[in-house]
DNA sequence: GCTTGACCTAAAGTTAGGTTTAGAAATTAC
DNA sequence: GTAATTTCTAAACCTAACTTTAGGTCAAGC
């Protein structure tokens, strides 16, 4: 009898359907073993395994993050509270640090708003330099104000 | 000699790809004109159009947002730093809300890391039924806390 | 006036995070 | 024992925001 939850039992009690789950195994965060029948088995550990996902998801995490911070629980046997407990804490650095990033950027659209120029020239609300704002890979600059198109 | 920027002037001044420019062009976000070769032109504006686009995105808006707020901009005119102004103070009330869910979510994970549970019994880190935290279109539960799995 | 670089269009490709489809096999329900 | 449901795989499709490619035209330098 405790062999296992299916695919569709593990959907029904995270609300996730079957096929992220499967998805979410291709992407190794999950490793299900399979039943003679070649079907899905999941152990329970996994429905809060998912939960971490979805958490993580929320706080704007990759799968590929998120799978970084599942592979440091332990592999043997089944984690414990005090091991997602170490897991969770990771999150609160991240969104620490995001929440600072947003929070800097609303002061500075504040101090703007009054001027309206929208440029490097008289306010700092885009600053390419500051890569903790810095998602993208390229250089870009606002209003023109490119290193080489330097105003006189 | 005024009659316009070239998409590469642009490129260069703002950083961006051409490809990049044509695409928001494609999008509806600039409107540029074209010469009597078939070749972009673009008014300085564009500049201060452009900044706008970048920034947006940085607080996290699409494209066809940017673009909603993009068209409130006066049609006949060149739009005045006051009319950038009003526009600008439509991020601070979309800011503000995003940090305001991200704080929330943070001291629900503070109060959440002493126990390690990641569950919807002990700790509301992950509450479907908070629109303000929710994405996605689907009901999502932690731990199997499906309304039809109702624990005893 | 010719060569090089900038520009043009249209369509296909890219990444993330999945969903949908098709056809087949396993499991469950009656 | 059979019908209905679930599950299986592989591949195609989806959205957003672009980039790349292919093949051709325009413009600028000497």
């Amino acid at each position: 009898m405790n062999d296992g939850l299916s695919i569709g039992a593990l959907a029904r009690r995270t609300g996730l359907a079957v096929s992220a789950i499967r998805y979410y195994e291709a992407q190794g965060l999950i490793k299900p073993w399979r039943n003679s029948g070649g079907q899905r088995r999941f152990e329970r550990a996994d429905l809060r395994r998912l939960s971490f996902v979805m958490i993580a998801q929320q706080f704007g995490f990759t799968l590929p993050q998120i799978r970084a911070e599942l592979d440091r629980l332990p592999g043997g046997r089944t984690p414990t509270k005090a091991d997602w407990a170490r897991i969770s804490e990771g999150f609160r650095a991240a969104l620490d640090a995001r929440i600072t990033t947003l929070t800097k950027l609303r002061d500075n659209l504040d101090g703007c708003i009054g001027c309206g120029c929208l440029s490097l020239e008289v306010c700092a609300l885009y600053n390419p330099r500051d890569a903790a704002a810095q998602m993208g890979q390229g250089p870009r600059y606002l209003m023109g104000d490119a290193p080489e198109a330097q105003k006189r």
